[in-house]
RNA sequence: CGCGGGAUAGAGCAGUCUGGCAGCUCGCAAGGCUCAUAACCUUGAGGUCGUGGGUUCAAAUCCCACUCCCGCAA
């Protein structure tokens, strides 16, 4: 068996793998190490720190289409590829190498929310909820069908964080039971409902800017969704200087008269600022280059910002 | 050597450019006002200005080194 990731959940499951006598993981693929952190320090993936720790093989391919990679790949004799946030699409002479084809773990409802950034797009969406997806992948990005399928709530309070937190902790289980029904033939792969399929795209920071045009609701399901990356966000002129600031925790109160869109009000402790519609209540903030800042202490420091607006 | 912001009272910040009494808002304490209050008025306590060195009659402020926090980028 292969296994492809990269990110940190993807390096739970495979923790979770080595462990498991079923399993005999015979390559481990991860991207190359990558300058990472403030200091630009070359850090090997989670996964590939588990790996070596387990005394697996590892393999760090630049080019996926690379001959002696692929070679190295076939000889293996590998049945079945698991694939977890490995973050390359993979080239189809890749997939075709294991007899019995790719497993891809995918956090929604598939064929709900196809591409990177499932659960963001959940959440920002309002859906009540989502689940975990796993299937064989095919050519096209998360179109293959499908071996199993849980589902679970989305509060009023998700977040991105501790919505991921969850299928951190429970896909893994739910993967290495799935993978050994399907090596068990125990279960018959479904297509998924292709006219059915919506879709999501890899967040840039430029996505996180708010408009503050938009409803209280809107924005307060952004914040939830958009942390840590790439956040909801917006600037303002401060002491003649344009700030950038990250909204962190957020409450709409749809019902409440609006400001002009963007504006800050106070009222007691409470910060508000105004929306397209209903007032926004400010919980958490951070001004750029400083700390995470309550409301109350946002308003001792940064008082002359009141009935200034934040930028669209 | 990737780029940048920051460290000053319990909290958040100004003051640094141009060296000269340690400030603002909030909080805290006491008193007052009030039927009453989180409101309002008066008073008060609370500081190793991140650390170490240097320049100077004099350093939060200028120079050098260091530690820690954070934003960007990846």
């Amino acid at each position: 068996m292969l296994f492809f990731g990269t990110q940190d959940w993807a390096a739970e499951v495979l923790r979770q793998m080595a462990e498991d006598r079923f399993f005999e993981i015979t390559h481990v693929i991860t991207q190359p190490d990558q300058p990472t952190g403030r200091k630009q320090l070359l850090t090997p993936s989670p996964v590939k720190q588990i790996a070596l720790a387990a005394g697996l093989s590892v393999l760090q391919p630049t080019d996926l289409k690379d001959p002696s990679f692929l070679r190295q790949i076939k000889e293996s004799d590998a049945e079945l590829a698991i694939i977890i946030a490995y973050g390359r699409i993979l080239p189809e002479e890749l997939i075709s190498i294991t007899p019995r084809g790719f497993i891809n773990v995918h956090p929604s409802l598939l064929p709900k929310w196809r591409g990177p950034s499932p659960i963001q797009a959940a959440i920002a969406a309002g859906d009540e909820k989502t689940g975990i997806s796993i299937m064989l992948i095919d050519t096209k990005m998360d179109h293959g069908p499908l071996l199993a399928q849980m589902e679970f709530p989305l509060s009023e309070d998700a977040t991105f964080i501790n919505t991921m937190k969850f299928v951190e902790q429970t896909a893994p289980s739910f993967l290495i039971k799935t993978v050994k029904e399907f090596v068990e033939n125990k279960l018959a792969p479904q297509t998924q409902n292709h006219a059915e399929a919506t879709y999501c795209k890899l967040l840039k920071r430029e996505d996180g800017r708010i408009d503050w045009n938009r409803s209280a609701i809107e924005i307060e399901r952004m914040v939830r969704a958009y942390e840590p990356w790439p956040s909801a966000w917006t600037t303002a002129t401060h002491e003649d200087r344009t700030m950038r600031f990250k909204l962190l925790e957020v409450k709409a109160h749809p019902d409440r008269d609006s400001l002009p869109p963007g504006t800050l009000l106070r009222s007691d402790d409470t910060l508000f600022v105004g929306t397209g519609a209903g007032l926004l209540q400010v919980l958490s903030i951070q001004p750029e280059g400083k700390k995470t800042l309550s409301a109350q202490d946002f308003l001792c420091g940064y008082e002359t910002l009141l009935g200034k607006r934040f930028d669209g």
